[in-house]
DNA sequence: ACAATCCATAACCAAATGATTATGGTTTTG
DNA sequence: CAAAACCATAATCATTTGGTTATGGATTGT
């Protein structure tokens, strides 16, 4: 069971262009379809299905409001991936310190 | 150029087969083709495919002894997903703690 | 009311993907 | 040396995937 979230989760993410749409909603907050199309590179229906994946990987959440959707990013929802690099503990020890120092950033 | 790394990557573990293999060989330590194809639940020939993306991801280094191939994982190539992580900061703090205990289990 | 905008779904298509069986090249074993 | 074991590659196939255009429903603007 979380074998499948993880699933989802790295699936979600293999595609290009979907992290191109979940990174935008990370940086820039709350986008509109339409917003996020112009600079998708892709049709609109196209990222209608894209947002949908990500809606399904629970990576993004959507807000209906009038004729218009609004998605945003979950980044929560990344957990399981961390969840499942934390097995591959070696490696972690040469990024710990910029992991320090990132959190320190992020105190400010 | 970070980028296309990282594509390969997340290609590379999108596939549940291929993260399997790829934990195995994290766990286990070194092991053939054959003692990999035996419990992957797939076919020799696709054991190698499978393996072949995996090392063109550089997860995993092959050393070739007589007629068997010796494949080992190198965890380390997972450090561009850990980079691209990062971006996301916010999640991290909640999982701080539990790397740092992790860290502290590695010392010992 | 009518036209335009926003979005999702449908229909369709080419290419990539994951899998199989068949084959062949090395190397080891009997 | 012959047979068996190990592995990679080739040929093939069904399914999935990422993309398009077409359409239609709902909302907003004139």
């Amino acid at each position: 069971m979380q074998r499948a979230a993880a699933d989802r989760l790295f699936k979600a993410l293999a595609d290009p262009t979907r992290r191109g749409l979940f990174e935008r909603l990370t940086r820039d907050g709350e986008q509109t379809v339409h917003a996020l199309t112009v600079r998708a590179g892709v049709s609109q229906p196209m990222v209608s299905k894209h947002l949908t994946i990500l809606k399904r990987a629970k990576l993004v959440h959507h807000r209906r409001e009038g004729r218009e959707t609004h998605y945003s990013a979950q980044p929560q929802a990344l957990a399981p991936l961390a969840d499942w690099m934390t097995q591959y503990g070696t490696f972690w020890r040469d990024r710990f310190d910029q992991l320090e120092n990132l959190l320190e950033r992020m105190d400010k």
